[in-house]
DNA sequence: CCGTCGTTTCAGAAATCGATGAAACAGACC
DNA sequence: GGTCTGTTTCATCGATTTCTGAAACGACGG
C-alpha cells in the first residue's frame, strides 16, 4: 500500500474511548502546568502502545507539525519516551514506556530535578543568617529552614523510592504493601 | 496612631530577604498549575508569620482588592489560610499555617479531593469493557486499568501518610526515618 | 553534487488565563 | 433609614504561554 504505517488500525469504539483518554489526560495535564499538547501526545503514544511517527500524531490530534517536533523533543528529554528508527523507512518513530510504575518514576525524577534541586538552592539564597542578627531575621531563617528541610525530606524520600536502584521497583512493592495494609 | 495595623515594622534587610522568597515561591506555583499571585500571597502570610488584613496584603505585593479577595477566599477554602476577626477592628485577618508538615498534608489533601479523585472517576470512563469484546480492546482496557490502579495507589498513599490521623504526624515520623535511614 | 524526504527552528498569531477596578453588596453603627 | 467601612463579584483588559507555518537545515541516495 502507500501507507505501510498502520498495522492496526483501530476500532471506532477503541478510537473513541482512546480520544476521550487523550482530552482526559490532557486536561489533567493543563492543571499541574504541563502544556497541553505535551500530555496528549504523551497520551496518544501511551494508549496506543506503538510506535507513531509525527505524521500519525500530528494527524490524529490535529497539532502542526512544528509542535509535534518540539513537544517530542522535550517529551524524549524528559525521558518519558523514546525514539527510534525503524529499518527501511525514513522517519522517526516514537514510543512511549508502557509500565505505569517506570512512568511515574521517570516524571518524579524529572521534576526532582528541574524544579526541587533549583528550589533548594534559592530558598538557600533566601536565609540571612551570617551578620545581621535581628529579632525577627531569626524567626524568618527559621521559618526558610523549616521549608528547606521539608524540601530536603521530599527529595530524601524520592530518592528512597526510586533512586538508587533502578526502575522504580520499590515503588511495586509499596503498591503491594499498601494494599494488604491500608484496606 | 491612624494605623494601629503594623505591629511588627521589619527591618530593610528582613524585608528584602522576604520578597526573594515571595518572588521564588510564586515562580514555584506557576510551575505547579498554581496562580502566581496566590502563591505569593501564601508565601507572604508564611514569612510574615502574623495576620494580615486585605489591605496590608494588597499594599505589599501590589495587586488589586478584587485580586486579593479572590484569592484569600481560595486559600481559605484549600485550608491553607485561616480567616479571623480582630476585636475593634472590622477588617478579617488572614494568617497562614506555620508548621511545614502540616502545610504540606494540607496540599496534598486538597489536591487529592479537587484532582485525583475526579480523575479516578473519568478515568474509569474511558473503559470500554462491557459488551464490545474485541482483540485490541483488550489491550486498550489493561492499560487504562494499570493506570487506575496506580492512581488508587497514590491515593491510598497519601491516605497512609496524612489521612486517617489528623495532622499529618506521620510525615514527621517519614522525615525521620530517613535521615537516619537513607543517608 | 543535486534532489528528495524528513526534521528543526523561530518569529509572529492565537488562545488562554490571570488581574483589574468599578459597581453591587453586606452589615454595623448612629 | 442613612451612611460609612469593608467585601465580593464580574465584565473587561492585558500579559503570558502555547501553537502555527514557512523557511532553513541535514542527510541520504542516485
Amino acid at each position: 500500500m502507500s501507507t505501510p504505517s498502520e498495522p492496526t488500525p483501530p476500532s471506532p469504539d477503541v478510537m473513541a474511548a482512546q480520544d476521550r483518554f487523550i482530552a482526559l489526560w490532557g486536561d489533567m495535564g493543563a492543571h499541574w502546568g504541563v502544556p497541553r499538547t505535551m500530555a496528549e501526545i504523551h497520551a496518544l503514544l501511551f494508549i496506543a502502545g506503538e510506535a507513531m511517527n509525527a505524521d500519525q500524531i500530528m494527524a490524529r490530534l490535529h497539532i502542526s507539525r512544528g509542535n509535534a517536533s518540539m513537544t517530542l523533543r522535550t517529551l524524549v528529554e524528559w525521558g518519558m519516551v523514546t525514539r527510534s528508527h525503524q529499518r527501511s523507512d525514513r522517519k522517526d518513530y516514537f514510543h512511549a514506556e508502557q509500565d505505569v510504575w517506570k512512568l511515574l518514576a521517570t516524571v518524579l525524577r524529572a521534576r526532582k530535578r528541574r524544579e526541587l534541586d533549583p528550589l533548594l538552592t534559592s530558598l538557600r539564597g533566601c536565609l540571612l543568617d551570617d551578620a545581621r542578627r535581628g529579632d525577627d531575621a531569626a524567626e524568618h531563617d527559621r521559618r526558610i529552614g523549616d521549608l528547606i528541610t521539608l524540601i530536603e525530606t521530599l527529595d530524601r524520600l524520592s530518592e528512597h523510592l526510586l533512586g538508587s536502584n533502578a526502575g522504580g521497583d520499590k515503588l511495586a512493592d509499596l503498591a503491594h504493601d499498601l494494599s494488604e495494609d491500608g484496606r
